[in-house]
DNA sequence: AACCCCTACAACCGCCTGAGG
DNA sequence: ACCTCAGGCGGTTGTAGGGGT
C-alpha cells in the first residue's frame, strides 16, 4: 500500500522466508491484488494516480462513470472518486491536525454528530474521511472509555486534555476527575442520515426568496430542537452549548442553506 | 531476530438520495 | 409510479509500520 508517506506497493516479494509474519505479508500481498471483472482493487500505484491525475486536469471532476475509461484505468467510478477527493485533489492539506481544527471537530461533532462530511466543510482542507478517521483512532475511543487516560498523554491524550479545558474551563478538580476518567461519554450518538425532525426538514426547505428573518427563526428553531435532543439524551447532559457552538451551527446551516438554493 | 500488538489511515462496501427516462 | 444510474455518505475492513517483549 502506499501509505501517507507515499511508499507505493512494491511486487510481492518471492516467499522465501518461513517465518510466519512474511507468510502472512504474502497473504496480504495477495488479498491487496485481488481482482474481479477485471476492475483492480486495493492501493493505487503511482502510474495510477498519474492517470487519475491527468485525467481530471483535463476534464475535470465529476463525470464519475467515464473517468475509468478516460483515464484508462481499471478502476470502478467509486474507487476513482475516492481516490481523487480524499488524496490526489490539491484542495486537500494533509499533515497533523492542529490544536484549533482539533476543537473545531469536537465542536462540530457534538452538534452534527457523524455527519463528515457536514463536518469537513467546515475545516478547509480536511475531508470526510480525514476527520472520520482522525475521530475513529483519536478521538472515539477516547470519548467512549471509563478508564484512565494514559499517563504519558502524548499527542492524542493531551489533546484531549487540551480540549477539555479549552471546551468547558473545567475547575481544577473538575480536570482531574476527567483525566481519572470519572467523566463519562460526552457525545451522543448520531444518526446516521439528516434528522427527519420537523425543524430540521423546515430548515432544509427555507427557500431563496423567503426572508432572512424567517430563515434566522427556522434556523433557530432547528438548533432549539437539537439541543433539546441533545439535553435528552443522559451521555451529553456533561456538554452545554456556548454561545460558539450555536453560531457555528448557524454558521453552518447558512452555508447548508446556500448549496441547497445554489 | 522474531513475533505480537497497536495505531493510523487508505480503500472498500452497502446504502440512500435525487435526477432522468 | 416505477426503474435505473450516478453521486455521495458513513461504517467497516485491511494493512503498513512502529514499538514492545
Amino acid at each position: 500500500m502506499y501509505h501517507s508517506n507515499c511508499n507505493y506497493i512494491m511486487a510481492a516479494p518471492a516467499c522465501s522466508s518461513s517465518s510466519s509474519s512474511l507468510v502472512r505479508k504474502n497473504n496480504r500481498d495477495v488479498m491487496r491484488k485481488k481482482e474481479s471483472d477485471g476492475v483492480r482493487k486495493g492501493a493505487w500505484s503511482r502510474e495510477e494516480d498519474e492517470l487519475l491525475k491527468k485525467c481530471i486536469q483535463k476534464y475535470g471532476e465529476g463525470k464519475w462513470s467515464s473517468v475509468p475509461s478516460r483515464a484508462g484505468l481499471k478502476r470502478c467510478r467509486k474507487s476513482c472518486r475516492l481516490r481523487w477527493l480524499n488524496y490526489l485533489s490539491p484542495a486537500i492539506h494533509r499533515g497533523k491536525f492542529k490544536d484549533d481544527e482539533i476543537d473545531l471537530i469536537f465542536r462540530l461533532h457534538k452538534l452534527l454528530g457523524n455527519r463528515w462530511s457536514l463536518i469537513a466543510g467546515r475545516i478547509p482542507g480536511r475531508t470526510a474521511n480525514d476527520i472520520k478517521n482522525f475521530w475513529n483512532t483519536h478521538l472515539s475511543k477516547k470519548k467512549l472509555t471509563t478508564h484512565e487516560f494514559p499517563k504519558n498523554q502524548d499527542k492524542v491524550g493531551s489533546s484531549i486534555h487540551h480540549h477539555r479545558v479549552q471546551l468547558k474551563e473545567t475547575t481544577e478538580d473538575e480536570d482531574d476527575t476527567y483525566r481519572k476518567g470519572k467523566i463519562e461519554a460526552i457525545y451522543k450518538p448520531q444518526p446516521k442520515r439528516h434528522s427527519s425532525s420537523e425543524a430540521w426538514n423546515k430548515a432544509v426547505m427555507v427557500q431563496p426568496e423567503e426572508s432572512t428573518a424567517m430563515a434566522n427563526e427556522t434556523n433557530e428553531c432547528l438548533l432549539t430542537d437539537l439541543m433539546k435532543e441533545n439535553s435528552d439524551n443522559p451521555v451529553s447532559l456533561d456538554y452545554e452549548f456556548d454561545m460558539t457552538d450555536q453560531a457555528l451551527l448557524l454558521d453552518a446551516f447558512n452555508d447548508w442553506e446556500e448549496l441547497l438554493n445554489s
